[in-house]
Formats: structure tokens, sequence, C-alpha cells
DNA sequence: CATAGTACGTA
DNA sequence: CGTACGTACTATGA
């Protein structure tokens, strides 16, 4: 057995690392001591779809805030069996985004992971409840590295983050690669590896006295927690994907790409994603280019912009090529080639599923489906996700969420009759202003957001006067809307935080106090999803749903019973705020994701 | 290799 | 007083 020792602010940690089968009865005999450990793998990569295929568990690494185990699971079965035992064995588990170990633990030990998944406790779901904020934001962060900079230890942090870069650079490799080429014993991999349950652990052990009061009292620690188990079975679920469409989309793109690339180049551009060489290019034909981006800090008056709205303004050839070339060359990678490359064995793509990451609280999704941010329009990128054969896909949409959400809570009279009468929100905006029912929907969602005049003048093409009137006219109309989000951003400005109707503390960066009517609304929104994929989880839909995607959900149903189940999903997701019912609206299309889209009557 | 900055897709 | 994300890319400094 080796072993090794650090020290987290003076107070040691020993390190065991079994390095043979004798070892392991101490293992198990510190294990049948203990009700709870922090809990880590470390694997080959993160590709744990993909246990056919070369991916494994290295390492396992179980412990508390003083021992900690390192179990070479590598080395075969006697080892692979200990870890099994010690998991089943423990009353609980303490990971850091456990989600992913747990997939890493059902793909290579065989372990379901809805026998792990209630015992354990997440500390990133902690760390958000305690506090949001990323690091960029002024907050402690959500990562391991970056909440142990905040609470534990700042020079351990610093070590942590560095070690794997550090040890990359020795076997001469990058970082993305050395987790599968590192030796099993390299000391430094195993003091990294057998740090990080001691991480988890006192990192849990602090948090969860932090959890605000109130928080706490709403049950959102488990709540969350069971969220995430829920969306950790999408990801396991994973998304059908049309290999032959997406990668004739891939083809056409490249062709695309490639001739409008020879055009720019024939005016002189070698790279059009090169805003510099853009601007060189323009100034040489004698254009005037004046938009700027905003001021930064290396900028302080900001640059020459080159987004769209410049190019397409300019009418010209090569203005033209480069919007098409840039186009091309990023939908090809950013949706088709994505896909593709992350497929597994049965050409399926999973997504990671973040339940729990915005400061608002609202999921993300990134990976090989950032499927958030999928082009909406038509069903060009989503037709490369199919539902199951014998299936169809059916989306479900809440209607208004978040300006129904806003009227339930402000309780203005007018807002709130025209949601309960079903009549246009947005049109009777325009009305109370005279303007087109563009600009009216326009002004609503600007409220939603917390903008004023500037940016719908800037948004609606509207002059100050006009974009004024808009604005004021929305004040007169809802007044309810005005002092509601006024008392959100004088208690923000008061106590700095802003409460969602959940018991969520959302913090409001100083100064910014009108942000905490957004917060209020689109953190109260999420969590009307996140209900709904509770509710429907415990309804058995676990198997059909697919993604999440703000508000509104992707299912494969069997086609004979889409119907059905669609409505039956609809009457378990619509659900009344303040006696307000955020309605949902179910549409059925054929295999693919995209023809959702397609439908005639569809909204989209 | 990491960071800042630009741009663009979504709710 | 325009919210919240993820991804691709260039430029720059180490």
């Amino acid at each position: 057995m080796l072993r090794l020792s650090y020290k987290i602010k003076g107070s040691p940690v020993d390190i065991r690392v079994v390095e043979a089968e004798a070892d392991l009865r101490a293992f198990e005999d510190w294990i049948s001591r203990h009700q709870i450990a922090g809990f880590d793998t470390e694997t080959t990569g993160l590709n744990w779809w993909d246990s056919d295929r070369g991916f494994r568990i290295r390492l396992a690494q179980f412990g508390n805030g003083s021992e900690t185990w390192v179990i070479p699971v590598e080395l075969g079965h006697a080892f692979e069996d200990a870890v099994r035992t010690a998991l089943r064995r423990l009353r609980w588990l303490v990971a850091h985004n456990g989600t992913f170990d747990l997939h890493a633990v059902e793909a290579c030990l065989h372990i379901p992971m809805e026998e792990l998944a209630p015992k354990t406790w997440d500390t990133s779901l902690l760390a958000h409840l305690v506090d949001p904020r990323g690091v960029k934001e002024f907050g402690p962060g959500l990562k391991l590295e970056e909440l142990v900079r905040f609470y534990l230890d700042q020079k351990a942090a610093d070590e942590v983050k560095g070690s794997m870069t550090a040890i990359a650079k020795r076997y001469k490799t990058t970082k993305d690669k050395i987790w599968a080429l590192v030796d099993l014993f390299d000391e430094e991999y195993l003091l990294y590896a057998g740090m990080d349950p001691a991480w988890a652990y006192r990192l849990f052990q602090l948090l969860y006295k932090i959890v605000p009061w109130r928080s706490k009292e709403r049950g959102l620690i488990g709540w969350e927690h069971r969220l995430a188990h829920v969306t950790a079975k999408m990801e396991r679920t994973g998304y059908l994907i049309d290999v032959g469409y997406a990668e004739m989309r891939c083809a056409e793109l490249s062709a695309e790409q490639e001739k409008w690339e020879t055009v720019a180049k024939s005016f002189g551009v070698e790279n059009p994603n090169s805003g510099q060489q853009l601007v060189e290019a323009f100034e040489a034909l004698g254009v005037k280019l004046t938009k700027r981006t905003k001021p930064s800090k290396n900028h302080p008056n900001g640059q020459l912009a080159m987004d769209d709205d410049v190019l397409s303004g300019l009418n010209h050839p090569m203005a033209d090529a480069v919007i098409k070339s840039r186009k091309a060359g990023k939908w090809r990678k950013t949706w088709f080639e994505r896909a593709l490359n992350g497929r597994d064995s049965e050409d399926r793509v999973h997504a990671s599923i973040n339940s729990l990451q915005a400061r608002t609280s609202r999921m993300s999704i990134s990976g090989s489906i950032p499927a958030q941010t999928f082009p909406s329009g038509d069903g060009y990128v989503r037709h490369t996700f199919l539902a199951e054969e014998g299936h169809v896909t059916a989306t479900v949409d809440f209607a208004n969420m978040e300006l129904r959400y806003l009227a339930a809570f402000s309780r203005d009279p007018t807002m709130l009759r025209a949601f309960l009468n079903g009549e246009d929100l947005h049109q009777i905006t325009a009305d109370a202003a005279g303007v087109i029912r563009k600009v009216g929907k326009m002004a609503n969602f600007l409220t939603v957001f917390g903008g004023g005049w500037a940016a719908l003048m800037e948004q609606a093409n509207v002059d100050e006067e006009t974009a004024r009137r808009v604005l004021q006219a929305f004040n007169e109309t809802y007044p309810g809307v005005g002092a509601f989000g006024k008392s959100l951003a004088e208690e923000a400005k008061r106590t700095g935080y802003v409460w969602t109707a959940t018991g969520r503390r959302l913090p409001v960066d100083p100064g910014k106090w009108f942000r905490a009517l957004n917060y209020f609304i689109q953190g109260g929104s999420r969590d009307v999803t996140a209900r709904a994929i509770l509710k429907l989880s415990e309804a058995g839909f676990d198997d059909f749903m697919r993604l999440p995607i703000h508000d509104e959900l992707i299912f494969s149903f069997p086609e004979k019973e889409a119907c059905e189940m669609a409505r039956e999903a609809v009457r378990i997701m619509q659900f009344p705020v303040q006696g307000l019912l955020i309605p949902a609206d179910a549409e059925i299309g054929r295999r693919s994701w995209g023809s959702v889209l397609e439908l005639e009557e569809s909204k989209h």
C-alpha cells in the first residue's frame, strides 16, 4: 500500500493507494466503518457512453475529510468488485458533479444509476443553492477547483488546477489526452485523484450548513437532486441521430463554405473569420466603417464591428461571401459535425444536461447536442434527431410562460385579465402605444428582461420618442408590473438578493437592481419546467423524455399512442401559479424532431 | 495553453 | 440601466 499525504489549510489528509489485492482488506474494513464517503472516479475521458469503445474507469476514490482511498479499478476484477461493494455498502455518497461518476459506474461497473442516485449528494447542487454566481460574475464559481479556492484552501486550488496540466507536460501530451495515458501509479496523478473525495466531503459539510434556511425548508436540496437524476436519465438515453442526413448536410455546407471562401479570396481576404483582415480589405476598397463594438478593458473605444448586420449593410459581393462562408462553416461544425463526432456505437448522442447551471437556476445543455441553441425557424438542424424506431417526435411547450408568470405574481389586473380571457397581450400593449403588434411584443419582452427605451429603439428600429412613448404606455397599461419590479429591485438593493417564489436565493449585482424582476421570473419559470420534468418522471415518462429546452420538452412517443401520451404530458405539465394556469401545448410530428417544425399548423 | 474579445444561435 | 446560456473563432501573451 502506497501512502501519500496532503494538507488542507494545515489539517492533514492521508491518502492510501491500494496497490495489490491484499491491500483491499484494509479498504473494505474502512468502508464497513463508515456510512458516508466522498466519491470520485478518474476515467480515460469524458465519453462515458463509449464503454464498448475504450472508455473505462482507471481509479475510484473514496474518503472523508482526513482519510481517502484510491482503488486502481483498471487492475482487474478484484478491484472492481471492491469498488462495487463499497458503493453498495455506503449509506451515502458525496460527489462533485456526481452525475458523471454515476454514468461511468453504470457503464463500466454495471451498477444502475437508479441504485446510487438516491443516496448521492452532489456538492455542485449545494454550491449553486448557496451562491449561483460563476467566478466571472465575482462569485465563488461552481467547479470543484473554484469552490476549493473560495471555501477551503486557495493555495491547494492553484495546485489542483495546475497539476493535470503539469503532468500532461511531463508526458509531452495535451490536457485532454493525459487521462488515458498517465501511468496508473504516477504519484502526482494519485495525489490529484486522492484529494478529490476529501474536497467533496469537506465542501459538503461546509455547504450543507450554509444553504439558505428558506431553500432547505422548501425542500430545494432534495428537489434539485431528484431533478438532476431525471436529467441524467435523459443523458443516458441519448438521442438517436440520422447519420445519413447529418453527413449530407455536412457535405453540402462544406461545398458552400468552399465556394464563398473562394469569392472572398478573390477580393484578397484569406480568412473570412478574421475581423482584422476584413477591416483592412474594406478600408482598401474605400468603404467607411463606423459601427463599433462595446468598449472593453483593452479596447476603451471598442473595435470596428464586422457582424452580419454591418456586412449586409455594405451591399458588397465580398461582404456577402464573408457572411455565407462564415455561416456555412459554423453551422457545419456546431450542429452536424458535433453530433456525428459525439455519437456512440448505436448512433446515439448524449447531451450534457446541467440541471442547475445559470445564475437564475436555468438548465443548460452542452456537448454533442447544444440543443438550446438549435436554429428554430425550420427543421434544417433538428431533422438530425430521430425518435425511436416506431416512434414519433412530440414537443410540449408552455405558452407565454414568463409573461404569465409575471402576470400571476405582479397581480397586474390588465395583464391578468388578458391571460384569463385569452386576449392578445402583445396587441394590447401595441394598441396602448399606437404601434404595430411586433413592437408591442418587443416592449413586453423587454420588460421581462429589464430593458428600457434605448434597447427598444435599437431593436425595433424606432426613434427615441416612439421608444419612450411605447414604454410609457406599457407602464400606464400595466402599473402592477412596474410596482412589482420596483419592490423586487428595492429588496435587492436592501439585501443584495431576490428570492424566487420557490425559495431560491439569487444574488443581484450592486447597481444592477433592475435585473431583480428578470431573475424572479426566469428563476421561477425554470422551476415550473423543473416541476413538470419531475412530475413526468413520477408518471413513468422517463424513457420518453429527450431534452428540456427552457419552456419546452422534447419526447419520443410510440406512434400509435403518441396522441394520448402527448395529451397526458400536457395535463401533467400545465400548472397554475398564483391561480393563473400556465398552459402547455403539444405538437406531434413524424420521426424527426425537425418534422415538428414543418407541421402546417405549427406555431414555429 | 489560457484569456480576452467578437460573433451568433436559442429561450 | 437588455436577461440567461454554449460554441467557434482570432488575437495575444506566456
